[in-house]
DNA sequence: AGAATCCATATTGTCGACAATATATGCATT
DNA sequence: AATGCATATATTGTCGACAATATGGATTCT
C-alpha cells in the first residue's frame, strides 16, 4: 500500500495507522462522529491511545476536532475537493521545480526506468498496477526535490486525503494514456533540469487530473443525485 | 501579536500557546530536548496536557519526536530557513492568486486602506508596526484565498516557523520601503483580478525577503562567526 | 403549543500510577 | 586503555479513575 516503509513503533503508531485506513478506505463513514470509548473497545486499546490517534489524524486533515465535543471524520464535497488540488498544485508544482534541482543523474535513470515500465503495464492493460505505478511515479519527484518540509506536507499530509476522496468517490485507474503522455514530458523537463518547465507541466498535469475528476463527479451527480 | 482571535478553552489548548510563545520568541533554546516533566512542573498542568500540547507542536513543525525518545525543538539553519521560504514561496503564491479570484470589494478596498496606513508609519519610522503591519498585509491575502487548507498551512503551520527564525536570527522590520512597492503592486494586481500577476508578484516578494535575510545571515557570520 | 430551564446522562479533559523502553553508570574482559 | 556487557536510573508510553463539559429529555411557565 505505502511505497515508503512507514514501521510503527508504539500502540498509538499500529492504531493511528489503522484508523487512518479505515477512514480513507471509507470503513469509517466519512463525516462521521469519532467516540474515544467505542474505538478504544474496537481497537482493543486505551482512550489515551486512542486520543493520541485522534491527534495525528487531525495533523493530516482526515479529521476535524472540537474542544469538549470530539472529532469527526472530514465530510466529503465538491467545494473540498478543489481546494485540495489548488494546494497540491501549488506544493507538487515547486516539487517539481525542485526536483529539476535538485535530483541525482541515478534519480533521474530510475524514473525514467519507471515510465518505460508504466509503459508495458499500459499495454498489458492492468489498471491496478496503473493507479499504484502513478502514485510511484508522482512519489519519486517528491522525494527528489529533498525539501523536508514538502515531502512531509505532501505524502503525509495530502495525499492520503487525495486517495480518501479517489477510493471514496470511485475514481480508480482513470485516463491513464494521456496520464502518461503527461508523465513522459515532466520527466524530459526534469532531465534536461528545466526548472520552469518541470513546475509548469506538473501544475498542469494536476489541474487536467482535477478537471476529469470533477467531470467524473458531475455525472455521477446526473446518473445518482443526492 | 495574533491577528486571528485563537481562544483557548482546554488546558491543553493554553499550554501549547504558551509553549509555542516561548519556543517562537526562544525563551526555550532551539535544538533543545523538552522533557515531559519538566515542562509539567513548569507550567502546573500534568504530563498528559503537556503531551498533548508537544503533539500539537509537532504538527506545526516546531517540535520533533521519536517514539520512545522524546520531542526536541527544531534547530535553525540555513538550510531549514531555505527550505521553509520555498514552501512559503509556492503556498502563498497560489493564495495570491486565488485572492485574486475570491477576495470581495470590500475586503480589497480594505487591503488598500491598510497599505494607505502603512504608507504614512513608513514616514513616522515606527519599525514596530511597519513589522506587524507585514504580517497583517500578509494575513489578509492569505485570509482571502478562501482555501481552509491554504489557510490552515499557512497560518497555524508556517508562520509560526518563520516568526521563529526572524525572532531568533534578530530580523525585525528590514526593508520596508521596498516591500511596501511590492505590496502595492501585489494590491494592484488583486485589484485587477490578475490571477496570474498576483501569483508572480507575491512569489518574487517572497524570494527578495528571503534573499535580503540570506545576506544578513551572511554578515552575522561574518562579524559573529560560531 | 412553544420556549425556556433544569436535571440526568454521556462524552471529553485531566490526573496520578504503573509498564515498557532508552540512556547512563560501573564492572569485567581483552 | 578500550570495548562489551550487565545493571541502575530516568524518560516515555499506556492505563483506569475522576472531573469538567456538552447533549438530550423532562418539566414548568408563558
Amino acid at each position: 500500500m505505502n511505497t515508503s516503509t512507514e514501521h510503527a513503533i508504539t500502540s498509538a503508531d499500529k492504531t493511528f495507522i489503522q484508523l487512518r485506513n479505515d477512514i480513507v478506505e471509507g470503513r469509517i463513514i466519512a463525516g462521521i462522529k469519532l467516540s474515544e470509548v467505542e474505538l478504544s473497545t474496537k481497537y482493543q486499546v486505551s482512550r489515551a491511545v486512542i486520543r493520541e490517534a485522534i491527534n495525528r489524524l487531525e495533523t493530516c486533515h482526515l479529521v476535524e476536532r472540537r474542544a469538549n465535543v470530539g472529532a469527526r471524520v472530514v465530510a466529503l464535497s465538491e467545494n473540498g475537493l478543489i481546494q485540495l488540488y489548488q494546494v497540491r498544485e501549488s506544493l507538487e508544482g515547486m516539487a517539481a521545480r525542485l526536483a529539476a534541482r535538485n535530483m541525482t543523474g541515478s534519480e533521474i535513470s530510475q524514473l525514467k526506468d519507471l515510465l518505460k515500465m508504466h509503459s508495458q503495464e499500459i499495454k498489458t492493460g492492468d489498471t491496478y498496477y496503473q493507479e499504484a505505478g502513478d502514485v510511484d511515479f508522482h512519489y519519486r519527484i517528491i522525494l527528489g526535490c529533498k525539501n523536508d518540509h514538502l515531502i512531509s506536507m505532501l505524502i503525509n499530509g495530502l495525499y492520503h486525503l487525495i486517495r480518501m476522496y479517489r477510493v471514496q468517490l470511485g475514481m480508480a485507474g482513470p485516463r491513464v494514456s494521456t496520464a502518461f503522455e503527461e508523465h513522459k514530458h515532466i520527466v524530459q523537463a526534469i532531465s534536461n533540469r528545466d526548472e520552469e518547465l518541470a513546475e509548469i507541466l506538473m501544475r498542469r498535469h494536476i489541474q487536467y487530473s482535477m478537471n476529469n475528476i470533477k467531470s467524473k463527479l458531475a455525472e455521477t451527480k446526473r446518473v445518482m443525485p443526492n
